[in-house]
DNA sequence: ATTATATTCTACACATTGTAGAATTTGCAA
DNA sequence: TTGCAAATTCTACAATGTGTAGAATATAAT
């Protein structure tokens, strides 16, 4: 069985809703905010006008586990859910993922567009970014000059 | 009604496939290649073995032009299809929305893995980026002398 | 052993996409 | 002008993903 995190990205939406559904954000936020929880858990932290039940979160818990969201354990007769990546991970590996498909899609525009976003924030943003590119490219030519190679991997 | 290009990000898919489904892509790629055409057309254009019913077809090239895709107009009894976009405009496009999406959604991590992503290309690539970003940084430094302000927008 | 509580099972709703049969409409040709 | 071939519309089912929850069942702790 392949447990590797699935999900599809929805540039439509915002935050984490860009990846998750309204009640899996949710749950989500609140996992990652008390850590290891159970359902009743996850109940409690909800706002107390969100009227959802039981088995609602425990289907979703559970369906989120076999995409390969939360891990569970049992404990006493109820299960605990946690995250498998914390939120700074998971951030992570979405914006690979997206980064990677959309570059793969059409690497020109993806620059294109990436450039014009970031110039429509502070130069700061820019600027760290113009850091990372040349940090890089002074580490590939660097190896260039061992290997001899052209820099094309 | 709005009539905006609406559509969904699968990095774990590829090509076209990000972001249609397996008929749409295919339909897309008929009428990309041939222009307006009608359902039988495009149903001529397949591959002798793909067996798919008329009925398929037009189901999909409507929903399409529902979710604004295709438009169509009627000729003689039949409708002609064609797509509202032309191919460069479109990857254009789905680029644009992908890009600001995971752009807003996690900007540091955006710009780290899409340098990665282009350290793994052609120098060339990184090149062609680089020099983006600086004529982008010229350009706003050249705004800020006429308007004094930091580049924020 | 009882019981409160947690789980599992099942199911329905809606959205998206693939698929297609049946019924109906319609344009053109004779 | 009418009849037929061809095209459309209508309807419907399947699969997947997500939200939702009632009913039945299992179980841990006392």
């Amino acid at each position: 069985m392949s447990n590797e995190l699935r999900f599809n990205f929805n540039p439509f939406k915002e935050g984490l809703n860009h990846v998750l559904g309204t009640l899996e954000k949710d749950i989500m936020e609140v996992l990652w905010k008390r850590g290891e929880s159970s359902v009743k858990d996850i109940l409690d932290a909800f706002p107390a006008d969100k009227n959802i039940s039981y088995s609602a979160v425990i289907t979703v818990t559970n369906r989120m586990t076999q995409k390969g969201l939360l891990k569970k354990r049992k404990m006493g007769k109820a299960y605990l859910y946690n995250p498998i990546y914390d939120k700074e991970r998971f951030f992570e590996i979405v914006s690979k993922k997206v980064v990677e498909g959309i570059s793969g899609f059409s690497l020109k525009s993806a620059m294109v567009h990436f450039v014009d976003y970031m110039s429509q924030m502070d130069p700061e943003k820019i600027e760290y970014f113009s850091k990372l590119i040349e940090s890089k490219r002074k580490k590939q030519a660097i190896q260039n000059e061992y290997t001899g190679k052209t820099g094309k991997k």
